[in-house]
DNA sequence: CTTCACGCCTGTCAGC
DNA sequence: TGCTGACAGGCGTGAA
């Protein structure tokens, strides 16, 4: 479900949740979700550990336990992170449950079932492939042009994929490439080689500052997501293209147009991207 | 190595 | 109203 924007917004508001708190206790509800280790391992790795930080790579969440542990969730397509008092209502999608020393309780719900969470020592953390090969996100000092311009040269597959590519960039997920392109003037279909050196710097650009207007908005709110708080982003408003089929583009007054790329839903505006 | 199709799950919504 | 199929913010796997 979320990307950067989303999963960084949920990091900044659960880390003055959580920060400092002991885990006292797990109540696993779905033990599949926890992968590469069983659950009793997972119990035994984090029960009666401090949460001393919370980090994020791409759309990964890293809790930093006492004793070099680091708790590792992805949330994928519907999961959430919230923090519960004692007394409020349960919540039918809870999959797991940590209760921490001052009575909250950290809940990771999850619709669809596609979340995952491990507990892994630091030198354990390559073992998440994932995460191992993850590129450079944006708005970081290794995301620049140059960058950009040597990973997708000589690349036949479609730009709209290659953005897709968490090896390739870190963070960006279904919205947010197609609202780099929108904003970057470039037709989702294109090949990564295809593109000049100037859309190139053009789409560098674009990733960076719709991350950014992104991050200021709270994150994008299309149907599920919720921050740890339990509050819609804002973004939503400012989409360019992304669900806005039928309507109009702002640019040009055409109508934006929805298509299929990479078996992703896609929206693009056939006039303003060539 | 690169690219692409598919499976994993459950819920919602448009269209008939 | 009720049903069916399309679709959903992600990613790992395996085939070509």
């Amino acid at each position: 479900m979320p990307e950067l924007p989303e999963v960084e917004t949920i990091r900044r508001g659960l880390t003055c949740q959580v920060e400092g708190r002991q885990i006292v206790a797990v109540d696993i509800r779905l033990p599949r979700l926890i992968t590469g280790q069983t659950a009793e391992e997972f119990i035994e790795r984090v029960v009666g550990r401090r949460i001393l930080l919370l980090d994020r790579r791409g759309k990964y969440l890293l809790f930093r336990l006492e004793d070099d542990m680091t708790l590792v969730i992805h949330l994928r397509m519907t999961g959430r992170l919230y923090c519960r008092k004692p007394n409020d209502a349960p919540d039918s999608y809870a999959r797991l449950i940590f209760d921490l020393d001052n009575g909250d309780r950290l809940v990771f719900a999850d619709v669809r079932t596609l979340g995952t969470l491990s507990a892994l020592r630091s030198e354990e953390l390559g073992i998440i492939h994932g995460l191992a090969t993850m590129g450079p996100e944006p708005l970081s000092t290794e995301f620049t042009i140059d960058y950009l311009t040597q990973v997708l040269a000589s690349r036949k597959g479609k730009i709209k994929s290659l953005l897709l590519d968490q090896q390739i960039i870190g963070g960006l997920g279904n919205i947010y490439v197609d609202e780099s392109l929108a904003m970057a003037g470039i037709h989702p279909e294109r090949t990564g080689a295809s593109i000049s050196h100037e859309e190139l710097s053009k789409l560098h650009q674009a990733i960076n500052a719709v991350i950014h207007e992104a991050l200021s908005h709270k994150g994008t709110t299309f149907r599920d997501y919720r921050d740890s708080y339990g509050k819609s982003g804002g973004h939503q408003q400012h989409l360019r293209v992304y669900g806005r089929k039928g309507e109009i583009c702002e640019t040009c007054g055409e109508r934006i147009v929805r298509t299929e790329v990479g078996g992703r839903g896609t929206h693009f505006c056939p006039n303003c991207q060539r």
